[in-house]
DNA sequence: GTCTATATTTGGATAGAC
DNA sequence: GTCTATCCAAATATAGAC
């Protein structure tokens, strides 16, 4: 798993070959395939792995309870992960990669993820509807400018905390206008 | 060009092949090579393509001077053009293709592009600096949400027209708190 | 479990005739 | 300009020996 990931990192996710993998663990290409029965095994254990990773990285976040600084807190994470890895970023939330589609299996973890962003949003007090996908908009793109246009550098993670101040301050300008 | 643009759509764009072109057009494969000296010619014509469109369609919004229908407008049309055709925009704005890079020529066309987005938005009064790159990462990140989960639906799209209400009320924050 | 050997497919690209 | 024929390389995958 470990070259496999190196490798796509090199190559470009797309670029990542059985052959390539196989030479990282100084073995020859068959004898992959007494481990992964297929390439898309191999992507879907990636898929997997990312997955726990992730849903690691949340359980680890300590949250406060007060609103702006638990949603900066859960940004800035989501954001260093997509940065941190933008060939993991690619298999987990682009699905570029030819005809790759995650196993039910793995998926499930992808949607337990989600479920776990959604119970942080209701605890701090953010239940409007459609503000979950705003917030996965507003962090995705700035996880997705950030790669694509500036990689290595700082400029649209800069942007992040700022993101959740204008975010925050429109869901509660929506809040009180439906208690109105 | 048109039959290329259909087997991207088609096949996905890393899944183009010059063969598939030439059958599209009733051609024998290397018959293409009269019209293009390589594959990564085709997708440079492609994304220069892209780019022209594009620039096509910001000429002809009719902006008001509104600062919030004109961001609506703009948001709207941004949107849209990238996700009529999700090839395309996976070709312009994620560059995920191989080894893929515009040529100098065509690259131009894509900053002018941006040149003009940071034109109409001084025109409307939005000067603040990372104004411009908050912009472009909450419009790509509704349509990267909206292309990667909800093909077809406008869970995402539903959301353009609240996302700039949101990103104006906090730009006008930033303005006031400046003068004073 | 790992190897050698190989089948098979695919696809970019060129040579040279017409 | 288009074709036939072909080269070449890469890469997935399998068979079967050790």
């Amino acid at each position: 798993m470990d070259a496999a990931w190196e490798v796509a990192r090199a190559d470009g996710l797309a670029g990542l070959t059985l052959r390539d993998v196989a030479r990282k663990v100084g073995m020859r290409p068959p004898s992959v395939y007494s481990y992964f029965a297929s390439k898309h095994a191999v992507y879907d254990a990636m898929y997997a792995q990312g997955c726990r990773e992730f849903l690691g990285r949340v359980s680890r976040l300590d949250l406060t309870g007060d609103a702006l600084t638990d949603l900066r807190a859960g940004a800035r994470m989501f954001i260093d992960f997509c940065v941190e890895d933008p060939a993991r970023y690619q298999l987990m939330f682009q699905r570029t990669v030819p005809g790759f589609e995650p196993s039910a299996e793995s998926y499930a973890l992808a949607v337990e993820a989600l479920e776990s962003l959604r119970a942080a949003l209701v605890k701090i007090g953010i239940t409007a509807p459609g503000a979950l996908d705003m917030l996965t908009a507003l962090t995705t793109g700035l996880a997705d400018q950030q790669i694509s246009n500036d990689p290595g550098g700082d400029r649209w993670l800069k942007l992040v905390d700022e993101a959740m101040e204008m975010f925050l301050a429109h869901m509660n300008t929506r809040t009180r206008r439906k208690v109105r």
